[in-house]
DNA sequence: ATGGTCGAGTATCGA
């Protein structure tokens, strides 16, 4: 089972590279952030075409995000679960796939660390925290991947120095996301590959990508029983290049099938 | 040179 997550920046802007890629990559299950569509303008149709079904959580012009899946998808939940404090925009979705619980996630970027969105940022995490508690079981297969817009240490990003005192690299944002990932949570990318400088995301300005400028905060984690089954994983830098790019590569895991 | 580029929508704002 191939499962992927990818922030596209723009359906609308991206649907022909995302037809390509799903062709390309024949994922079984795929996460999308920043859809910015609105959930009448989904393009249902067009993925049911390519053979998947899809459920979207959309408000329009920013955010959204977005499931695909080859097989049936049951047990929506848009938003925070019923008790959590809702979330007017739209950035965390929730679904069975194949057996697996599958939660997307675009957490809010923060701004910067003196800005009232980093405060919402923290709080956010922590909401998150709760919703897995009340709508997903670690000792299951789930998946919770997506934007965290969070690099989880400093081999994830391409110049600690130069990140230090921004969002994404501080150490409450570091923590709000260990303490959700405590939850029973496995980052796959790490479980398989130690290295510094696997970058999913590279600002479009002055030539970042080409530079190699870019941090790892689009992530894929697995509970245990999962992620003891992953086979391999990549961050497809294929999709950052070329024409009319998403400014985030796609991370997409293999999963060996439960055993008999 | 203290920016650089996108995408939304059509002036700027958010990333």
């Amino acid at each position: 089972m191939r499962i992927a997550t990818w922030n596209v920046n723009s359906l609308n802007a991206r649907m022909p590279r995302v037809e390509q890629w799903l062709a390309d990559v024949a994922p079984d299950i795929v996460c999308l952030q920043e859809t910015k569509l609105s959930d009448d303008a989904f393009p249902a149709l067009a993925f049911s075409a390519l053979g998947y079904e899809a459920v979207h959580h959309g408000q329009g012009r920013w955010n959204g995000v977005a499931i695909l899946s080859r097989g049936p998808i049951t047990d929506v939940v848009d938003g925070f679960a019923a008790g959590i404090e809702p979330d007017p925009e739209a950035r965390l979705l929730t679904a069975t796939c194949a057996g697996v619980r599958v939660v997307t996630v675009y957490v809010p970027n923060g701004r910067s660390v003196d800005h009232p969105m980093y405060q919402h940022k923290l709080a956010w995490l922590g909401r998150l925290q709760h919703h897995l508690a009340i709508t997903a079981d670690p000792s299951s297969d789930v998946v919770v991947c997506g934007d965290f817009n969070v690099a989880p240490d400093d081999r994830d990003v391409w110049d600690a120095g130069a990140c230090h005192g921004g969002t994404h690299v501080s150490e409450a944002e570091r923590r709000a996301l260990a303490e959700v990932t405590g939850w029973g949570l496995v980052d796959v990318l790490r479980q398989r590959h130690q290295e510094r400088g696997l970058f999913s995301w590279w600002d479009y300005r002055a030539g970042n990508f080409h530079r190699h400028l870019g941090m790892r905060i689009d992530l894929l984690y697995a509970s245990a029983p999962l992620a003891r089954r992953l086979s391999w994983v990549l961050i497809d830098r294929n999709a950052r290049k070329g024409k009319l790019p998403s400014d985030h590569a796609p991370v997409v895991a293999e999963f060996a099938t439960d055993p008999p």
